[in-house]
RNA sequence: GGCCAGGUGGCAGAGUGGUCAUGCUGCGGCCUGCAAAGCCGUCUACGCCGGUUCGAUUCCGACCCUGGCCUCCA
């Protein structure tokens, strides 16, 4: 049924949504846009990976063959100055936040993309592109650099819906007297001793930032592909460039199709990044937070909206997780064990379908999380846990057993003294000294530990709140 | 200055030309020894001003406000 519906997506290239038809359905090209790995990704990092992660789910659900690709950068002027301070080789600052990267991603719930191309072990094909660059009146060296002529490429700013004129007009940085054009970036420059650097036809020296995408997406992807997503802050001029570079190394081939781009991760309205100051750092978050809820709260607002960070918003998510959880548990123990389903329900893949509309799709994950606490037997119970189990397992959500999310994050908590408490407290009950069983129902309250006094007997639970 | 998003109920956040988003919180109820969990009910929502329309939060125009990109940035 779902499968005859149509995949929206917005096209930053077209500025609307747009039917997502491949160029070849048996061989469906994804490229995003990866970190920087010199230092702790923050939560508006996470962003991106989560959003592409359900993507790529989502196409794997309706083509048999889909490559997605996503890079690391490892090779930037950042990991030198980190390298420099902290007086160590690029490689060991390159190394240990990539490790911490992938950590961060695996706590997300967000799965290893197809590919995962590093800037460094494409150097020669870097060269190889800047080459055909030059020879074909594209590029040009100037000072040991090789600039990229914006005014040799017509389409320049179509993406971002700029003007090269406009951008002489704009300039707010110096311009560096050997570009022919102000808007010319930079695809090689030359390496002073301390920084990395490569032998070239031009010197001894390291590729410009945008050069590492149009060259990775090429050799991994082929010249044309599918989706090619991003922060909205890439727009320009990264995804601008990696397009000039792209089309004029391929003769004018079409880069990317689909040009998709996320909102971002604000902080009291303000965008979260590392030069404000205002970053959460996630392997921070790990340590008090699950990465499931982080997960679900990066999709509670749609992929292209601002999503405002605050504790309430952490605390709120928590409890929802937390309430659907409790209602999986209790429906386990009432019907047996529940499984998903083939499918998800049509109005959940409908919600996707359209450009992603995760708040819709969570709001109807909701639903079924009601519809199974309202079931009043087991045919009822099973379907629609196997409705909510199946859009779960698509959007990355509610997979865990149950009983034990609801009391795993207990470090520093003695079971066995929990245990003891609900047993003196349930002899309390039996005795009828309510006062004092009150007070144990307190004490464990006061350690974070929830009662709940069931048919069988009483169970409990770490509280939702932080 | 140029370009681009957005202003929805106590908060977060979808959506729609004329019935319901959803979540969190508050309030009332069911249940309970009391609770908790869950369920049910509930709280004059759509920035401002015009226009189109039988009817606009939803379409059009002006205005106000917020944020983003134009420099590294997810």
């Amino acid at each position: 049924m779902t499968q005859t519906e149509p995949l929206l997506l917005y096209n930053t290239l077209k500025r609307e949504k747009q039917v997502f038809v491949p160029q070849d359905p048996n061989h469906v090209t994804l490229y995003v846009c990866g970190p920087t790995v010199y230092s702790y990704a923050h939560i508006g990092n996470a962003r991106p990976p989560v959003i592409f992660d359900l993507l790529y789910n989502l196409l794997s659900s309706r083509y048999p063959k889909v490559i997605y690709a996503r890079n690391i950068t490892d090779v930037d002027d950042k990991i030198n100055a980190a390298a420099a301070e902290q007086k160590v080789s690029i490689d060991v600052i390159s190394k240990r936040y990539t490790d911490i990267f992938h950590e961060d991603m695996a706590a997300l719930g967000i799965g290893q993309p197809s590919i995962e191309p590093r800037a460094t072990n494409h150097i020669p094909q870097m060269i190889n592109m800047i080459t055909r660059l030059i020879t074909s009146g594209h590029a040009y060296e100037a000072e040991g650099h090789v600039l990229f002529s914006v005014e040799s490429f017509d389409d320049y700013g179509s993406l971002s819906r700029r003007d090269v004129a406009d951008m002489i007009a704009g300039a707010r940085i110096e311009v560096a007297d050997f570009k022919k054009h102000p808007g010319d970036f930079v695809l090689w420059k030359p390496s002073l001793e301390p920084q990395p650097g490569w032998d070239s036809p031009w010197g001894w020296g390291r590729p410009g930032w945008h050069l590492e995408c149009s060259v990775m997406s090429e050799q991994h992807l082929g010249e044309t592909i599918d989706i090619h997503g991003g922060g909205q802050d890439l727009v320009f001029p990264h995804h601008e460039n990696e397009i000039a570079q792209s089309v004029c190394a391929h003769g004018g081939k079409i880069f990317a199709r689909y040009w998709m781009h996320n909102g971002f991760v604000t902080f009291n309205k303000r965008k979260m990044s590392k030069s404000l100051g205002n970053t959460l750092v996630i392997h921070e978050l790990l340590k008090h937070t699950a990465g499931e809820v982080l997960r679900y709260l990066l999709l509670s607002a749609h992929y292209r909206q601002p999503l405002d960070w605050s504790e309430q918003t952490l605390t709120r998510v928590q409890r929802t997780v937390d309430r659907v959880y409790g209602v999986i548990r209790d429906a386990n123990e009432k019907y047996g064990p529940l499984k998903a389903a083939h499918d998800p329900s049509n109005k959940f893949m409908s919600a996707l379908l359209d450009d992603l509309n995760t708040p819709e799709a969570l709001a109807e994950l909701n639903n079924e999380a009601r519809c199974l606490a309202n079931a009043d037997d087991a045919e009822t119970a099973h379907a629609a846990a196997g409705r909510l189990l199946a859009a779960g397992a698509l959007i990355g959500l509610f997979q865990q057993d149950p009983q034990s999310w609801l009391t795993g994050d207990t470090e520093g908590l003695d079971d066995a003294l929990i245990e003891q408490l609900i047993d003196e407290r349930n002899t309390s009950r039996k005795e009828r000294n309510f006062a004092r069983a009150d007070d144990i129902r307190d004490q464990l309250q006061a350690m974070g530990i929830c009662l709940e006094d069931v048919a069988d007997g009483t169970r409990w639970r770490r509280s939702s709140d932080q």
